[in-house]
RNA sequence: GUCCCCAUCGUCUAACGGUUAGGACGCCAGCCUUUCAAGCUGGUAACCCGGGUUCGACUCCCGGUGGGGGCACCA
């Protein structure tokens, strides 16, 4: 049987390092096996998907060097391979565990799942749904549905007994089946939630080998009960460890920047970036630490996986990304590099309207627009608090512009604007006030070109470091104060 | 709260019952060098704790502790 895996991504914002990390390791272990890697876009959440998001992550992934055989891009025998496309498939088989008394219609409102769910936390029962559904009869389940009512349908999980589920790095892992949920899986607006959708597609797709991350192990009972209902063969299923932030929590953009695309802009190569993720919970066997993902795909072996969750540190990475810039490139490749990363014309027509008018002689550009081709500009907390506006309020600018950047989809110079004067309106401040900081933040200065463009040119992903690194540079409100120590200092 | 996973230098990791616990990043020092890097050399630093099993435990078992994840009509 041949070897099939996938990277099963969702839609919903930037791409991902962590899915680029298993990615990598689906990727590794298909070809290892002389077998197929396919990429599946899971945009079952009809709120949340975009198809702007899902060119991201292809091009990403693409960036990256990762080519899988089959996708919705390059199709394939199995496909469509976009959930959304896939509905009727989904649709038959609800039908089908309906029929066979598997699942049930659920017409629970979510009012009272709500209020289900605060009382078992009051009383430190574990969360669930209670199978008040479960006492409908068929005919009855059937007439409502017919009359229009809204509905789910939920899985039915044994009461009693014990789930084991074998994982290729931990080995059997047991689970209560009274612990596990009735899930959802089909939801009110038809379309089919994660748990139902992956099981469908694996199986349909062929998929023998399930590499995910580590927060899919409490579900995989769910998905297991699926395959068993349907009367399948259940794939191998191995649960990577979670990449994680300095602090150990899984990586989150709040306090890392998770987006590839600021990797990119960051000016890391791709070859450093699989490299560096390859050294995330693996080791090639000869502990060498630069290989190729050629080299990494002949030696990788699920075995040399260590299970402890990695901190995605980037000193390491910067080290490894200068040894690939200094040893990997020679002198042409390396300007070609160069030339591609900030030097072509595109990013050059971008920024020439915005200084044209500001330069005396053209080597003027060079202080105008350094900070278009830096990754960090460093402020001093001294640059930043400046202006109006004391230490505190600055803080309190950067983390509303934070908070409303991450929620901005449309990254343009009248969104930015827009944004901008939304947090000046928020915080009762002056525009021109607020602004001072804010252009010290993302461009190291205190004047120079026009901000919300450059910003625009800038992109979200290195906008949004530089706020963090602003913000962090400015550290916690003061405590309260503290006249004994200046006191006694005295 | 509850269920599950995990545990070697600050960080990434090697070790798969017997090693002075190895390597890499970072940091420190020296060398090299017109500066700075790079490079080279050396140094710093770890088996979470307590019980077992064993002639012998970082390695196996149990219990703590600690960290993480899940507990959605999100994936």
């Amino acid at each position: 049987m041949t070897v099939r895996t996938r990277i099963a991504p969702s839609p919903t914002g930037d791409p991902h390092v962590g899915t680029a990390y298993v990615a990598l390791f689906n990727y590794c272990f298909a070809r290892q096996n002389g077998g197929e890697f396919i990429l599946r876009i899971e945009d079952t959440d009809r709120e949340r998907s975009t198809p702007e998001s899902e060119r991201m992550i292809l091009d990403a992934l693409r960036w990256l060097g990762l080519q899988w055989d089959e996708g919705p891009d390059v199709g394939g025998p199995y496909g469509p391979y976009r959930q959304s496309e896939r509905g009727a498939i989904y649709r038959q088989h609800v039908d089908e565990l309906l029929a066979k008394g598997h699942a049930f219609r659920c017409f629970c409102s979510t009012e009272r799942l709500d209020a289900l769910r605060l009382e078992q936390r009051a009383k430190n029962l574990p969360l669930g749904y209670d199978g008040h559904c479960l006492a409908l009869s068929p005919e009855e389940s059937e007439r409502m549905a017919a009359d229009g009512v809204a509905y789910v349908v939920r899985m039915k999980v044994p009461r009693a007994g014990q789930c084991l589920v074998k994982d290729l790095l931990r080995g059997d892992i047991v689970f209560e089946w009274s612990q596990v949920d009735m899930q959802v899986l089909l939801k009110a607006d038809g379309m089919p939630t994660y748990h139902l959708a992956n099981v469908v597609d694996d199986h349909l797709m062929g998929i023998t080998h399930i590499l995910r991350g580590e927060e899919w192990i409490p579900s995989a009972p769910k998905h297991l009960l699926l395959y068993g209902y349907f009367g399948w063969d259940a794939p191998q299923l191995c649960h990577l460890p979670l990449l994680r932030n300095p602090d150990r929590s899984k990586l989150s953009k709040r306090k890392n920047p998770t987006s590839i695309l600021f990797y990119e802009r960051m000016g890391y190569l791709p070859e450093a970036m699989l490299n560096y993720l390859g050294l995330m919970a693996w080791s090639f066997p000869d502990e060498r630490d630069k290989f190729t993902l050629q080299e990494m795909v002949a030696e990788f072996d699920l075995e040399r996986i260590s299970l402890g969750g990695p901190v995605f540190d980037l000193t390491k990475l910067n080290w490894l990304n200068g040894r690939w810039i200094r040893e990997s490139l020679d002198i042409q490749q390396y300007a070609e590099r160069v030339r591609q990363w900030a030097l072509n014309s595109e990013y050059l027509m971008a920024i020439a309207p915005l200084t044209q008018q500001r330069v005396e002689r053209l080597s003027d550009l060079g202080p105008l627009t350094l900070f278009f081709f830096s990754g960090y500009v460093n402020p001093s907390p001294e640059a930043l608090v400046g202006g109006k506006l004391d230490a505190d309020a600055v803080r309190r600018v950067l983390d509303a512009l934070t908070r409303r950047f991450d929620a901005l989809v449309a990254w343009n110079r009248d969104a930015i604007d827009a944004v901008v004067r939304a947090v000046a309106a928020e915080l009762g401040l002056k525009l021109k006030d607020m602004l001072k900081p804010v252009y010290v933040t993302i461009t190291g200065n205190p004047s120079g070109v026009p901000l919300f463009d450059a910003m625009a040119i800038l992109g979200k992903d290195l906008c949004r470091a530089r706020l963090r690194q602003a913000r962090a540079a400015l550290g916690e409100a003061e405590e309260e104060e503290e006249p004994e120590t200046e006191v006694a200092a005295g």
